[in-house]
DNA sequence: CATGAATGAGGATTCATTCAT
DNA sequence: TATGAATGAATCCTCATTCAT
């Protein structure tokens, strides 16, 4: 076997970069139209204008191995726009409110992306290694530790469990991504870029909500 | 062809129920554990403990038949669950958070159902007919006609876009699920009967707080 | 095993000549809309309104019985028609015109049959019994004869192989048929009803030739 | 999807070229042995010395490819033989004598290509391209022009349809053709080589026969 | 008489992967 | 580096036939 993506790399040649991104992003092409089940490597190969199919099995170990790359290609681009807005947000309900944002902007600039992100989840299921954590693992506990830091910055008395509020917050964030997906075609289809602060809002309300001392509930 | 869930209805043999149920069942079985794209006839039969594949196909028509009727059968069972709950709830709001606990418990005793649906609304591309309508877009503009109804009851002077809650509402029924599903080997993983009433807590809040009129924000 | 279509038969109830008569009915049906090759004891058994394919297995021993009786059917029908006309005729050349129009009318009369007619004998090739002659072998064999009298009734000095105008006729036969068929939807279709007429004109004039004893030929 | 049949043409290897050869061959030697319906891709596989099928599927698009390419091929063949001859000929009454002759030679040559042929313009029910127009209809409109032209140059008084004539120029040939195969082990077998020369003869009598003006009919 | 149930082989097709060049 | 060739398993599906009731 020649391609190898396992931790100690040795030195990738220029070609061989490039023609792995070029791959890559006809996976992402692939995956975004057709869906999991539909995309083979043979229709990848096609969409990257490739002859053979050979030549992805040269670059990429496995058909789980390419996936892997997709998966981390993708996130690393939410990352690089996400992670330092949230970074650079004075506080934690405001970098809370960052990440919504950053998240729906990144996702309204990056359909094919985020389509392929979610085929691939929801698509395999046998774990190439365990070092690959699941995507919604890691998002939802570093959104409980700005909701947290949040809560705790806003002095609430009687705080809501961080990990159910990352949840929402997580949930929101896919449901909105899938509903623009699906209601392309609709009258009223989901405006990605006002989404943003508006569920921001809403975490927000309810993150900033004071229960009433004689209140019913 | 024998199998028929055409208009015209035949009548339905004990056994035909039975073996239907069975295979039904399996399928759901199967979808949960590996997915929609790794789910075959050929497996389903085998956990079913059919001995052929023709099997399946002498009781349904086609795969999309059969996982229409998992869809349907799974759905009716929520339905029956669900419903009937939200309708006998006091007011909006409690219609609204009847909603949420209801879903999360009969999620928290049905977790292969719950995945299977999962795995065919986001696995299948082609739509078998345009009346097979999304679920998530149907959910959503129930929760949302409940979300309105609430803020309403409530009097909120500046009240959410209901749609956005309700997809937000979505997607934390659905992430605790999906988190219930991957955290099951963790250390702290997801109780989804006690999630229902944190959750209705984290959206009464959002609904109910009224916005600080000298706030900063 | 029940049915039975050997030589020495059994007595046959009224039920079981129905239904087998039913079943052979929607046999040619299905054969003329579908095709040999598309055409299964399934299919059949909807058409003939059956609940099962069971049953034709009930009334016949196996497919290729089925096709078989099929065939005897059709040919007994076609032979009820032309038959007579063509003994009834004043003359050898008079019963080779006879036998064309006959058939040419009887065809035009009952496509469905003769379509089937043609899937079988075009579809399938295993041979049931050696007795089941072809049909074209037995055709040609009875028109040679009626040319072979027909020039000897009309004294021609330098006579045809009668064989190889027998072929000719049946030739004509089968692609006038054909024709009919497939211009269904064209701007000429191929009128049969005038067809027979026309054929026999043909043929009689290649009988009657008297070669010009200092042609060049 | 490697093998190709559309518009925008790729080059063939020489590999390629061989193994559809093969496969193409295998391919006529089943259909003319077993007949369409019972000709499968395994059994052409099998035919082929090829040890899978998958390898048919690899080098023709589908099934209906490769049965479009045998046709093509066949009648290619033809074609080159008859065409020539027909084109060379001195006069229309010669031209449909070379017709005649040429095509009956070149099916006794290539007995097993006629039958390929034959199995798959009739076996075969869906149509691959509206292009892809029928061979009979084809045939009939030149003979029925070589048919025109000839009565036109021996200036028959009371010419024949000259499509009446061509489908039974086209069903003569056929049915020797039919025939041929059939009486492959009886006494006395078509003889193909003479049979042309015969039929030509038929059909220039009818069209050379001046009706006698005081004659019965 | 009739039917529904069941089976298992065989149909075409797709695909990931390996290999020789 | 790159490519085309080849393989064999697995996909869904259809079908003729058998059998118990």
């Amino acid at each position: 076997m020649h391609a190898d993506n396992g931790a100690a790399m040795r030195e990738r040649t220029f070609t061989e970069v490039a023609r792995r991104d070029q791959i890559v992003r006809a996976a992402i092409s692939t995956l975004a139209e057709l869906g999991y089940a539909e995309t083979s490597l043979g229709k990848i190969a096609r969409t990257a204008g490739l002859s053979s199919v050979g030549m992805i099995s040269y670059y990429f170990d496995s058909k789980a191995d390419l996936m892997a790359e997709v998966r981390t290609t993708v996130l690393a681009g939410a990352e690089a726009e996400v992670g330092p807005r949230v970074r650079g947000a004075p506080g934690k309900l405001a970098a809370l409110r960052a990440y919504i944002e950053a998240s729906l902007e990144y996702i309204a600039g990056h359909t094919a992306e985020m389509a392929a992100l979610f085929e691939i989840s929801s698509g395999r299921r046998t774990r190439v290694e365990s070092t690959e954590e699941d995507i919604e693992a890691v998002s939802v506990r570093i959104v409980a530790e700005l909701v947290a830091g949040a809560q705790e910055e806003l002095g609430i008395p009687d705080p809501l469990d961080p990990r159910v509020v990352a949840r929402a917050v997580r949930g929101a964030i896919r449901t909105a991504t899938a509903a623009r997906v699906q209601e392309e075609g609709s009258a009223h289809p989901v405006d990605l870029s006002r989404e943003g602060p508006r569920i921001a809002d809403l975490f927000e309300r309810s993150l900033r909500f004071v229960p009433d001392p004689g209140g019913s509930r």
